[in-house]
DNA sequence: ATAATTAAGGACAAAAATACCTTTAATTGT
DNA sequence: ACAATTAAAGGTATTTTTGTCCTTAATTAT
């Protein structure tokens, strides 16, 4: 469905969101051992959401690390799409074409599309917060033991 | 949502379905650029749906290209997925794990559950032939001029 | 038989995605 | 001021995906 980058942004997206505030940052380790996955690309992947602290916020130095404000989880989880430059989901089609609609559909348009839509809704329309429920501590973990 | 490989590997085949029988066989030449994608890629790319011809048959020499038979029009558009190894939409959900389930589900679990249960019965529902057949539209052309 | 045609197969090339490492800059506590 | 800590930034390495090219094998028509 997504690329790996863009499953570690909306991973580190939700987990931050759940277990950070203000007063308690987390670290780039701490993320990336909590969502399973590569420290140094994971780096560069929070670097990509913390541009102009638009979804995630940093901050350097002791005591410092990676944050979300209130007001950044209402945001939908779309913007982290948006952010990993992931927007085939939105534009293409499931057999890869660019325009695919009613006035040109391809073969499998008429399938796809209900099932399309569902998927934007689902991004556009759920929020970072509601993704994220501290109550308890979510399963991150690639390959668990059933 | 699939790799290029697989999206040319489901153009091709509804394609080829769309337009050939036994008697009478389409070219590589014919095949690429009905469905707008790179000759030699979509060369190797139909050795694997020709494989033990179990999805897509072909024969050399002059008249010779490519076909495919009424039985294997009847096989299900998943096929070309597992001929592709394009497994991860059946194995992982959407943050990429692999053993998300009721028992131990990610934080987007019960939202991407459904779209998930809905794809994959498309692909398993539906065969080589309803998506070729001649009500369904035929453009497989990436980019339009809507 | 021979030449022409077409897919199969192998080797290789280019591009993109993934991953790692080192240096720099910012911040904090002493 | 200084040392310690942490993210930012840059460069590089590895792997995977995508794409090309050339030779081989099969088939057909002459």
């Amino acid at each position: 469905m997504f690329s790996k980058s863009t499953e570690y942004a909306l991973r580190a997206t939700i987990y931050i969101a759940q277990e950070s505030n203000s007063d308690k940052k987390l670290s780039l380790n701490q993320i990336a051992n909590a969502i399973d996955s590569p420290p140094s690309f994971t780096a560069k992947i929070l670097q990509l959401l913390t541009k102009d602290n638009c979804i995630i916020s940093s901050v350097r130095g002791p005591n410092g690390g990676f944050y979300i404000t209130e007001d950044a989880k209402q945001l939908p989880i779309r913007k982290v799409l948006e952010a990993m430059d992931e927007q085939d989901l939105f534009i293409k089609c499931i057999l890869g074409l660019n325009n695919c609609s009613e006035t040109k559909p391809c073969p499998m348009h008429y399938q796809y599309q209900p099932i399309k839509k569902q998927l934007i809704k689902l991004f556009e329309t759920k929020t970072i917060l509601q993704l994220a429920d501290p109550s308890q501590p979510a399963n991150f973990l690639v390959n668990n033991s059933l």
